[in-house]
DNA sequence: CTTGAAAGATGGGGTGC
DNA sequence: GCACCCCATCTTTCAAG
């Protein structure tokens, strides 16, 4: 897919701002609308805008706590990888989770209320047979910042 | 603020689906247009929900590479912190930014083409005077998942 | 919470450049 | 490709009951 100046304004828009109509949005990017909706069109169907969300400030409604753990394996193979990970999609308090190279097998994010739930949370992956050789936990104290890609430079 | 079962149904609803009209929203939790309409009002002067946004796959687009970092600070005073995070904050590349307790100071999720961009970038703040004592490099091999918290369990 | 109503947006269509 | 009409239908927003 071939993106020109007008798409790329159209997704740092549309991330900002998902609910701007499309008059409006035809209108900061000096296009009018039939042409700007096509492309919205054409975005989503590609798959590249893959829906829209509302950004929930979730320090407003409840007290939790996010930590940040480095997980490694005992066993490499793509069986152990793939259990592991498929438990990961399906925990809700893990909001993110990479695999790295570089010392460890696995870095995510988990979000729960205290750090007792989260330890238990550990405490079920350990007992379980997921394979989890060590781990390291660190305490976020503080979000400095939390994505925003697509900024056109 | 107090929410009930509506208001975090609301939430779930808006957080997967942000451009949902709000009729089809009062149909989904069962209120009518008006209530359910005063509600999500009051979640976003509530500042619950912060804005709304289109989800774009940047896979789809172009190439990059996403890297975690660990950095430690030689100095741990307010000033140096300070001075940190609104670095962190003005480069569009940190997509993430966590201060945290554990061994290191902050732990950053940052996304450029390739590796060789997100070296520079790093010898940029190395040569700056960010203050950075050491910092260790995980690249990301693989996205397994990305962030969708509040699931009303 | 419900109804209702005005103002505006959507999602098409079509024409012409 | 784009812009500029039109138009029926739905949505938003805010009264008043």
């Amino acid at each position: 897919m071939q993106l020109d100046q007008y798409d790329l304004k159209i997704l740092q828009i549309l991330q900002e701002n998902g609910r701007i109509t499309k008059s409006q949005l035809a209108d900061e990017i000096h296009l009018s609308v039939s042409p700007c909706w096509e492309r919205v069109k054409k975005l989503e169907q590609a798959g590249v805008i893959e829906g829209y969300g509302a950004r929930v400030n979730i320090n407003k409604i409840l007290k939790h706590t996010s930590v940040l753990v480095e997980i490694s394996l005992k066993e490499h193979h793509s069986t152990a990888f793939k259990r592991f990970e498929s438990v990961m999609c399906d925990t809700p308090e893990v909001t993110d989770c990479y695999a790295t190279g570089g010392g460890v097998d696995y870095i995510l994010k988990v979000q729960t209320n205290d750090i007792d739930q989260y330890q238990r949370l550990m405490d079920v992956w350990l007992d379980s047979e997921l394979g989890i050789e060590r781990y390291f936990t660190y305490i976020v104290t503080k979000t400095i910042k939390q994505r925003s890609p697509i900024n056109n430079e």
